[in-house]
RNA sequence: GGUUCCAUAGCUCAGUUGGGAGAGCACUACCUCGACAAGGUAGGGGUCGCUGGUUCGAGCCCAGUUGGGACCACCA
């Protein structure tokens, strides 16, 4: 060993980490260069929601903007990543909610001021720890851009878009059916329930006739809301119910008359063919009512309990009246049945309670035109790119069955809506600010939808509304918006046709889809499973590099991907080789620097072999990066750096490095640096902590890796005939292992007699063997056996002689041996014939294309080759028998 | 009901416009040789869910089918 090294045996990743990222951000390495000579490449990132910590999903979705960003700013883009959180109005205000809770407060005892401030002291928290997730996991965010969805300038878009929406009939306040969350007694959209089977029942119950001629019978799920039923509907073609039709019918419980209608709503198959109508509990029946101006019965309070429309039922549990329903009409004789089924039910996806539908007046937002508009987007040349491609439909297939956006939510934690009520008139006023009497006018209470203001995001954090603002002129449309598939309707969707309606351009060029990370048995992380695992313990024991490394390697685009222990090894094992692949070529370096980097020398073979092969790899992940295909792209790099560099030109060059000339290892040890340096360029995006760290050990030029000129092929140093000739040196090496391993016998010194190469020797890959040679080798009893047979072009650049032989008597069991070579002969005989026959195939012939022809020919030679090879050897070897 | 994904080695998964089935882990044998034993060398292991079709040629394209998952809609 000729250098004393820093670097212990082992890759340590929690020394390697420590303090690295600090230094890049002293270094102000991750702001954009802001060269107007360059192009810009921009991504924000998806605002995490300061509930609490992330998760490895965030961890996942971060680490792939941070793998595109890290290799766009070496290609040398002026390149933007601007990084920010998201208020999200109901998840937060229902955690510090909780919080207050075990303290025994509600927020009303605080009021909205004083609420509100504690949820700011919550969101500081909770954003110093999302600051230093993100400093673990390694990523390049510009912080000074850092925007948070309720700061001054992200509220000023809020308010500006909601007024001009409003103005433009995009927005509009009503009364209708929306989703309830009794629990955080707010609306919520569509999208924010979450609808899961559950076990329930089908009541069946009657209900008299007015006149007193009998009754009919109806079923239901949920028979509470019977209290507020103000008809009940047939088909107009029922045969069985036409002389209902117009009757009157009594409403038991409540006892009063209600009509009976006919309406095509009604399925007749379906149950008793007879509906109860609740207009102001169900969004079918709010419909029916309508049609046929039907009073609309509020029965419950929003925290779900019944009210004082429902007499003796008032103030008791949604559930709890349910019970108590059934038993009083069972009482009365009109309960029929009880059916168990398992439905559907709405849940919140917040609070987890169930979801009462009810008639409530809100703000929504006008969809048609909007979704018309982004559906269009897609039909040109100009439109979003979804990757994988297939999220396109789904997107597509949403927003054409998308119905009007419920925005307001009866929450203090958001953005207020800016629309004033006249206190004495009612009269409505919507303006970026209260109007100038305020005295007279009180704001609307409620805020709105969280996704309101994310839906801005590409644009309200790049200074917009002031369209003259550098960061909006620069840096939109944004590059690429990198997802998980879960949140495309929520956000990718709602983005893009605010941004289309607000800017006129799509708010990104490229979208990129991932899965979700489900545990080790492939099911989904969560809470209530309890299996989720803290990016940041993975992160202590593995390191950010190897997290980082599994998370890019994991799966094809768009599909989920288990989290593995068993990866995770796998991953620091493939960075500990890097590692020590590293010392290696520092051990040998001595003092060389920068400056004697000499690719220009007398190369050898393996030199211009392993530098053909450095071409090809970064031409390979430089295409593969450009499709977002990291997981390929890491095979690649995988490959090249264990089985190509380590296995085959480290230990070639130790016959360089250890017994030849000053000016040969010169050579050797330029070229090492040479293909070190670059490797670690390609894997900086990926793991850009050890890269770094091994970096600053070799011989560089430059201030920090992060900065530093991605790899770039140099036809130059590329050589085929290099390359044909490693393939026959490293087939003649293969081949004597294989005898050796076979017949679990040693090979002998005598192998370095009969083999001459031009510059290169192998000894060293037979090496193992040379303690055994006393032992089991006899010169004087030698077989020969030929091993290899090579085209004369890749002979005369590798290889004196035509044919290589090994001694072989005395040290294998030729019986053994002549069995494993007639498997080897059956194996190559049954190629020969498969090529032979696609050759006589006229049709293959005619119709395939002349490469894939040529490529056979070539390959039936070789084989036929090969063939005679082995057949030679077991002749040779049976006359010693 | 609609859309969609998955099914390939014992396990987890790749397979890039159709052209000789791959990786990691696990397993077997051998190897402490001046980067690495969390390593090296060699090896075993697959009728690519099933059935048809298109094609000279299908893991890949088409139709159908079985099993599993996801999403959307509906569920009085």
């Amino acid at each position: 060993m000729s250098k004393e090294l820093k670097m212990p045996t082992k890759y340590q990743p929690q020394e390697v980490e420590a303090g690295r990222y600090e230094k890049w951000l002293e270094k102000d390495l991750f702001k954009p260069s802001g060269d107007k000579t360059k192009e810009a490449y921009s991504v924000v990132i998806p605002p995490p929601n300061v509930t609490g910590k992330l998760h490895l999903g965030h961890a996942w979705d971060t680490t792939l903007q941070d793998i595109i960003i890290r290799q766009k700013r070496m290609q040398g883009f002026d390149t933007l990543w601007l990084p920010g959180m998201d208020h999200a109005g109901i998840a937060t205000q229902a955690k510090v909610e909780a919080k207050l809770a075990e303290e025994g407060i509600s927020r009303y005892d605080l009021g909205r001021e004083k609420f509100n401030e504690t949820v700011w002291e919550w969101k500081e928290e909770y954003a110093a720890v999302i600051r230093e997730q993100w400093a673990k996991v390694g990523i390049s965010v510009d912080y000074g851009r850092e925007r948070f969805t309720l700061d001054e300038g992200l509220s000023e878009a809020v308010r500006k878009v909601f007024v001009a929406m409003y103005n433009k009939d995009l927005i509009y306040r009503g009364e209708y059916i929306i989703n309830w969350d009794p629990k955080a007694k707010t609306a919520l959209s569509d999208i924010e329930v979450i609808h899961k089977d559950v076990e329930g029942a089908f009541y069946h119950m009657t209900y008299p006739l007015a006149d007193g001629s009998g009754s009919v019978e109806i079923a239901t799920t949920r028979p509470e809301t019977m209290l507020g039923d103000t008809a009940v509907a047939v088909h107009p073609e029922d045969e069985r119910y036409q002389h209902l039709i117009g009757k009157k019918i009594i409403l038991p419980l409540m006892d009063i008359e209600i009509p009976i209608i006919a309406d095509e709503y009604v399925e007749m198959d379906f149950g008793t063919g007879v509906v109860k109508i609740t207009p102001a509990h169900d969004p079918n029946d709010f419909a029916v009512g309508n049609r046929h101006n039907l009073p609309r019965t509020n029965v419950m309070n929003p925290d779900g309990t019944m009210n004082d429309l429902t007499g003796k039922y008032t103030g008791m549990d949604r559930f709890e009246a349910r019970k108590a329903v059934i038993k009083d009409l069972e009482t009365q004789g009109r309960l029929v049945k009880i059916e168990k089924m398992v439905h559907s039910v709405g849940h919140s996806e917040r609070t987890g309670v169930i979801v009462e539908p009810r008639l409530s007046t809100q703000w929504f937002v006008k969809m048609e035109p909007l979704a018309k508009e982004a559906i269009d987007l897609q039909k040109t040349e100009d439109k979003v790119n979804f990757v994988p491609e297939r999220f396109e439909n789904t997107y597509l297939s949403w927003m054409e069955n998308v119905h009007d956006w419920v925005i307001s939510r009866q929450l203090w934690w958001g953005h207020r809506i800016p629309a004033w009520f006249h206190k004495q008139t009612g009269e409505l006023y919507v303006g970026m600010q209260a109007p100038r009497d305020s005295e007279n006018w009180e704001q609307d209470p409620d805020v709105l939808d969280t996704w309101f203001s994310s839906a801005l995001w590409p644009f309200s954090t790049m200074g917009w509304p002031d369209e003259d603002s550098e960061d909006f002129k620069r840096y939109f449309p944004n590059n690429t918006l990198v997802t998980g598939y879960d949140i495309i309707f929520f956000w990718v969707s709602r983005m893009i046709f605010q941004s289309l309606e607000f800017t006129g351009k799509k708010p990104f060029n490229d979208v990129l889809i991932h899965g979700l990370i489900r545990d080790e048995e492939g099911r989904k992380m969560s809470k209530s499973l309890g299996n989720g695992i803290d990016p940041m313990e993975v992160v202590d024991k593995y390191g950010a590099d190897a997290l980082r490394w599994f998370l890019s390697n994991g799966s094809a685009p768009g599909q989920d991907v288990r989290f593995s222990y068993d990866k995770m090894d796998a991953s620091w094992n493939f960075i500990n080789k890097i590692w020590n692949a590293s010392r290696f070529a520092l051990m040998n370096m001595e003092d060389f620097t920068v400056e004697q980097i000499d690719l220009t020398g007398n190369k050898t073979i393996a030199d211009r072999w392993i530098l053909t092969k450095l071409n090809k790899t970064i031409e390979k992940v430089t295409d593969l990066f450009e499709r977002f295909e990291f997981g390929e792209a890491n095979r690649h790099l995988y490959h090249f750096i264990w089985d190509d560099f380590c296995d085959w030109y480290i230990e070639m060059s130790k016959e360089i490095l250890f017994n030849e000339d000053e000016e040969a290892k010169q050579t050797t040890r330029s070229v090492l640096a040479y293909v070190l340096d670059q490797t670690l360029r390609l894997l900086h995006p990926v793991m850009p902590f050890v890269t770094e760290e091994i970096w600053e050990n070799i011989p560089h030029i430059g201030e920090s890796l992060v900065v530093a000129e991605y790899p770039v092929v140099r036809p130059e140093l590329s050589d085929e005939e290099a390359t044909e000739g490693m393939d026959v040196l490293m087939e003649l090496i293969r081949s004597v292992r294989n005898i050796r391993s076979e017949v679990n016998t040693p090979l002998s010194k005598p192998v370095e007699l009969l083999i001459k190469t031009n510059d290169v020797k192998i000894e060293s890959f037979l090496k193992n063997n040379t303690s055994y040679i006393e032992r089991f080798c006899n010169p004087e009893n030698l077989t020969i056996s030929s091993m290899v047979r090579a085209p004369e072009t890749a002979m005369s650049a590798v290889i004196t002689g035509a044919e290589i032989y090994l001694p072989l008597a005395g040290l294998i069991n030729i019986d053994e041996e002549i069995v494993r070579l007639e498997k080897e002969l059956a194996k190559w005989s049954g190629e020969v014939k498969r090529v032979k026959g696609k050759l006589s195939n006229a049709k293959f012939v005619d119709n395939a294309p002349v490469a894939v022809v040529e490529a056979e020919k070539v390959k039936e030679k070789e084989y036929l080759e090969k063939q005679t090879l082995v057949l030679e050897r077991i002749e040779i070897l049976k006359t010693q028998i």
